[in-house]
DNA sequence: GCAGTGATCATA
DNA sequence: ATGATCACTGCC
């Protein structure tokens, strides 16, 4: 990885274009930046984030292949994924690893936000931001936190992908416990 | 514990 | 055109 940009500016394209496990690790602490229509911005540190690791991960949308829905997660890193989940929940993901390769990472919980649905709920997140650019500093972006201490990450299976097999038993969700909400984290 | 909610996708 | 599914949430 390169070196940490200074943490005023968006986490570059090159932070993005690795594995999504190591990414969602090293967003937590990180800052989700949000500007508003008054062009006021506001910033929440991300907590808890989830790993999807491309065709082969059975949980991963993009392990059935492109479709309308999931395109944005073939293409470069960098990008939001925000898509419907029960009719009513947008889901934040940014886009990792290499063009071609789908996979992202979805981000559970910011700020005062827990869930991922909350978070797209609190910061007026939805399909608008679907395929636009998350190293620019636009409407949605991501900056560098304070680092982090190894020992406050704790990690789990992800949430509510038991379909997938052997997949849905991978410890793919990372949680930052600031201090004492317990050894998994759990919401 | 489970109903709500509606876009998306496979099937036809 | 139709039916199943769903990376969730809130209230019972």
């Amino acid at each position: 990885m390169p070196d940490m940009p200074r943490s005023s500016q968006p986490l570059p394209r090159a932070f993005f274009a690795r594995p999504a496990d190591r990414i969602a690790r090293d967003l937590l602490g990180a800052r989700l930046v949000v500007r508003d229509a008054a062009g006021g911005v506001t910033r929440h540190a991300i907590f808890e984030t989830e790993a999807y690791l491309g065709a082969h991960d059975l949980a991963c949308h993009g392990s059935k292949g492109m479709t309308k829905r999931n395109a944005v997660m073939f293409g470069p890193a960098g990008r939001w994924y925000v898509y419907l989940c029960y009719g009513m929940h947008w889901m934040l993901n940014v886009v990792t690893g290499a063009e071609g390769v789908p996979a992202a990472v979805l981000i559970r919980g910011a700020g005062a936000f827990v869930g991922p649905g909350r978070v797209t709920r609190g910061l007026g997140i939805d399909k608008a931001f679907d395929g636009q650019s998350a190293v620019r500093r636009a409407g949605l972006w991501l900056e560098a936190g304070e680092p982090i201490s190894p020992r406050s990450i704790s990690r789990t299976p992800r949430i509510g992908v038991g379909y997938a097999g052997e997949w849905a038993a991978k410890p793919l969700r990372f949680v930052f416990d600031p201090e004492s909400l317990g050894p998994l984290g759990q919401r």
